[in-house]
RNA sequence: GGCCCGGUAGUUCAGCUGGUUAGAACGCUAGCCUGUCACGCUAGAGGUCGACGGUUCGAGCCCGUUCCGGGUCGCCA
């Protein structure tokens, strides 16, 4: 039988407790983490959201709850009176290692079955099966830590952008499907049969009404919703910190405030200072030094062009490579040739052909002489030329593709991260940079045609519109991303507010203007009244707070993640639903 | 959807060339123990080796199919 907290109320949390409360009466409550019988002595680690703490009992204690406490099993729900005192041997290990309960009362609120696995920060357990006991997983003190984190994270925010003048104002779960872009989640409508609403992929159109209404500066912790696949940092449910200000037309007038914001923050979580301005690379730079626009600019290893020397080698790989317009690239893994053998680097070649290089030339320079795959067709000085030109010493290994550039550079880009992270070579910073000059338009091999790299709101740089109908390679876009380690964390721009504009961007994308009414008309329509010049962006707050953490995973910063196939573990949503709901919503299922 | 890896006790894993009754550690249960904190000692319980089919005198192990899980790429304006 369970026992009722009636009379008692709790003190003060567990993990609060220290020498300084010695003698003081308190009464606590948690879960057992651990109970040591050692016979005429029993020890009790109670364990709540803000540590643990020891429950002694001793020849001292009533022999009713003595025999009690010897009940009490893994993950019992009690609660305790006693008196803090002194411990004979201490524990440095826990913050509340010097003190325990001298226990005077005692009662087991509820008993608890054997977990699954041991909540325990260093348990073993696949996540599959601690996800399906999410609840349990979330004692463990790394989860809990990183959760009550994302509190102080989202507080914070709250923080800067109220005390900043920026409203937060909530838009609507429930909207117009715009099947741009990813896939939407949809919800039937019993009342409109055969209609659907979607979850918002992003506030994006309501916080732009929300600029027209007048309301100047807004923000939102607002939830997004993807239909795609999973990965380690993307869920189709995740919360986006939303941003939108008036009265801005340049890029540089939104930069300082999202900047201040993850100064502010990062300060106030976790005391770190951040330097400002952060810095800015573009686009074009991003790609030809780290074969990303999205850099980890913590270590070096950036991309060097050999295409100068490489076409004039009689190497056929790279002259073609040169020839289709493309080019000769390297990295250059230092002190490398320990851990890439031949053997590793083969392993190396298949990666890189898994994404979309038809091979990899290498030169490792582990002994007097250079290995290299293209020796042979190397003339006088050539492979000196190209060592040098890669600042290759020996004990290193260079790596190159030759390919168009946009192959070339997002395989060497993702060779220098997969190399880095083996080599170790990566150290353990913040390190927060803007991308901007995103080119507007890019070309899509399999239409043969430009799709935007932005939504269509996105405003042009002003020098560059004059390129719109006929040089769509030359258009930038008033857009930026801000970057952490590597993983984008942001995107935002200026939006266009001139209609004129906008109908020749929807022209550009190929919309008639009649889809582009049908889509999109409630917001042209609405900047026909008036529209501020505005802008603004949003935060992955999740994959924010999983970088601060050193998480490797959003599900570890998420309090119930949904796993690869976008399904939940615990309650196996999704789920089919009652004939009888589908049959008042109008739905029949076809099973693929 | 493609490719790669895995599925043996509650958990994490071992299991040789196919050969007696499938093991270990942790956890669990019981007993003992007054300073433990990864407590210690003793004893015990616990398995349809993911499923189905095949090869074989004999399958955890070999073959086929399938289900489930993980990773990766596609996808994510």
């Amino acid at each position: 039988m369970s026992e009722t907290l009636t009379g008692l109320r709790r003190s003060h949390y567990c993990g609060v407790l220290r020498a300084g409360n010695i003698g003081e009466t308190v009464t606590v409550c948690g879960w057992v983490q651990k109970q040591r019988d050692k016979g005429g002595l029993i020890f009790i680690d109670l364990r709540d959201r803000t540590g643990i703490l020891q429950l002694t009992f001793d020849d001292t204690t009533d022999r009713a709850v003595f025999e009690k406490a010897k009940s009490c099993r893994s993950e019992y729900v009690l609660a305790a009176v006693g008196t803090v005192r002194e411990r004979s041997s201490k524990n440095p290990e826990i913050p509340t290692g010097d003190i325990e309960i001298a226990v005077t009362e005692l009662r087991i609120l509820n008993k608890a079955v054997t977990p699954a696995f041991e909540i325990t920060d260093n348990c073993k357990t696949g996540e599959d099966i601690r996800l399906k006991n999410r609840y349990l997983d979330l004692r463990r003190p790394v989860l809990m830590k990183n959760i009550l984190f994302k509190h102080q994270v989202m507080q914070a925010t709250r923080r800067f952008f109220s005390d900043n003048g920026f409203i937060e104002i909530e838009t609507p779960m429930m909207i117009k499907s715009t099947p741009e872009g990813a896939r939407d989640y949809i919800i039937p409508s019993r009342v409109h049969n055969g209609s659907f609403y979607a979850l918002p992929q992003s506030p994006q159109l309501y916080k732009q009404l929300l600029m027209v209404s007048g309301f100047d500066k807004y923000f939102q912790l607002a939830r997004c919703f993807r239909d795609e696949d999973l990965r380690a940092d993307r869920q189709p449910e995740f919360t986006q910190i939303d941003v939108e200000m008036s009265f801005v037309d340049k890029v540089e007038d939104v930069l300082p405030w999202e900047e201040g914001f993850i100064k502010f923050l990062m300060k106030e979580t976790m005391g770190i200072d951040i330097p400002l301005p952060l810095p800015r690379i573009t686009y074009n730079e991003a790609m030809s030094r780290y074969g990303s626009d999205k850099p980890d600019t913590r270590y070096g290893m950036e991309i060097t062009d050999i295409s100068d020397i490489a076409g004039q080698t009689g190497f056929g790989v790279f002259t073609s490579a040169i020839e289709n317009g493309g080019s000769v690239r390297g990295i250059c893994l230092k002190d490398g040739a320990k851990i890439y053998t031949r053997k590793e680097i083969d392993k190396l070649v298949e990666y890189v052909k898994g994404i979309g290089a038809k091979g990899l030339a290498w030169i490792r320079w582990a002994d007097e002489t250079p290995t290299c795959t293209f020796a042979k067709f190397l003339g006088e000085g050539q492979l000196d030329a190209i060592l040098s030109r890669m600042g290759a010493e020996k004990g290193d290994v260079v790596l190159f593709v030759a390919d168009r550039n946009k192959v070339t550079l997002p395989v060497l880009g993702a060779l220098r991260q997969e190399t880095a992270k083996r080599l170790g070579i990566i150290p353990d910073t913040f390190n927060f940079l803007f991308v901007v000059e995103f080119p507007f338009f890019e070309y899509n091999d399999e239409t043969q045609s430009w799709d935007a790299m932005h939504h269509p709101f996105t405003a042009p740089l002003d020098e560059c519109i004059q390129y719109l109908d006929n040089a769509p390679e030359k258009v930038y876009a008033k857009a930026y991303d801000l970057v952490l380690n590597g993983i984008e964390l942001s995107s935002g721009s200026i939006r266009i507010t001139d209609p004129e504009l906008q109908e020749k961007m929807f022209e550009a994308l190929g919309f008639t203007p009649e889809q582009a009414q049908e889509k999109f008309g409630f917001l042209t329509d609405a900047f026909q009244y008036g529209a501020p010049p505005h802008g603004g962006f949003g935060i992955g707050l999740d994959r924010l707070v999983m970088l601060m953490c050193k998480a490797e995973s959003l599900r570890d910063v998420v309090a119930f993640p949904k796993v690869k196939d976008a399904s939940e573990p615990m309650t196996n949503a999704p789920q089919p639903v009652d004939e009888k709901q589908l049959a008042e919503l109008g739905i029949a299922v076809i099973k693929k």
